[in-house]
DNA sequence: TTAAATGCAAAGCTTTTGCAATACT
DNA sequence: AGTATTGCAAAAGCTTTGCATTTAA
């Protein structure tokens, strides 16, 4: 059983420190390793593992996508990095313990970060009335965006 | 612009007045067409494309699976047919204006239909505070159903 | 030194597309 | 008859896996 599959959440502030935690547990800090990490905080926003391989699309260096695969899903067992679903597209990665939601728009595909507070009446609401248990972390809410929402108007 | 597209749906009641609005639509009644039809009445609840293909296992003839991606799309532009994505897997597929919501666990699959009324509290909190219009249909609300949130506890 | 990690290639899974053959109206 | 639709095969998009080679500790 790993972190992220505890639900453990390890808020690294920084690249260093996710690498320094990476080595807490016994793995390496390779190069592919920091370029992912990096990626991820430089982001300051969702990625796709297709866009930190790019190396955000030259800001960084490139990386192998498999590699890039393979390494989130190593950050993620760390409790360093999180991932989420949206749509049809491809997966989100974030690091972890960034203390956001999102809320995503099934139209435009923008991204919404809230407060995590900001939905604890829904989930209150889901848990009291089916028992259900909604975290939003690995499924967002989708819906159409308010802009959207005028656009359509206007047509 | 598809009568899906503009969110209208028609309530077909039976597999034969689903095929006689596709015809009213100028569409042909073909075998195919009928086989996934049927399916989708048939399974009593939502159903892969794979499912169909298969003819529910046994019970129906089967068909070409590109064939009843085709088709369900097909269906769905007429508002005879909605779809939506839960998790990783499959899409699920079912006749329109059934009158459904769902409610997906992320642990054990398990979908939980509810009346859609039921989450109009969740859409009003949602559009008030976020201006986000959440309908849930095509991306249904994804969390830990009951019986997996006391297994964990048990654990 | 040596086990972990990489890069490349190939495959898996869901869905889409091209196209000649078929079947509905 | 004429065109919508089919079935098959191939490809696309995202992700995973196998394996020989490299590299961090």
């Amino acid at each position: 059983m790993t972190a992220a599959h505890l639900g453990v959440t390890v808020s690294a502030p920084s690249p260093a420190a996710a690498l320094s935690a990476l080595q807490g547990h016994g793995l390496r800090a390779s190069a592919a390793r920091r370029l992912v990490v990096e990626a991820l905080y430089a982001a300051g926003q969702p990625v796709t593992a297709e866009e930190i391989a790019a190396g955000l699309g030259g800001r960084l260096p490139t990386s192998d996508l498999a590699s890039v695969y393979r390494n989130l899903e190593t950050l993620e067992e760390c409790g360093l990095v999180r991932h989420f679903h949206v749509g049809h597209g491809a997966g989100m990665y974030a690091p972890a313990g960034d203390g956001r939601d999102y809320l995503a728009c099934e139209r435009c595909s923008a991204l919404r970060a809230v407060d995590p507070e900001s939905l604890a009446p829904v989930r209150e609401y889901l848990r009291r009335r089916f028992g259900l248990d909604a975290g939003f972390s690995h499924f967002p809410i989708v819906g159409r965006c308010s802009d959207c929402v005028q656009q359509e108007e206007r047509a």
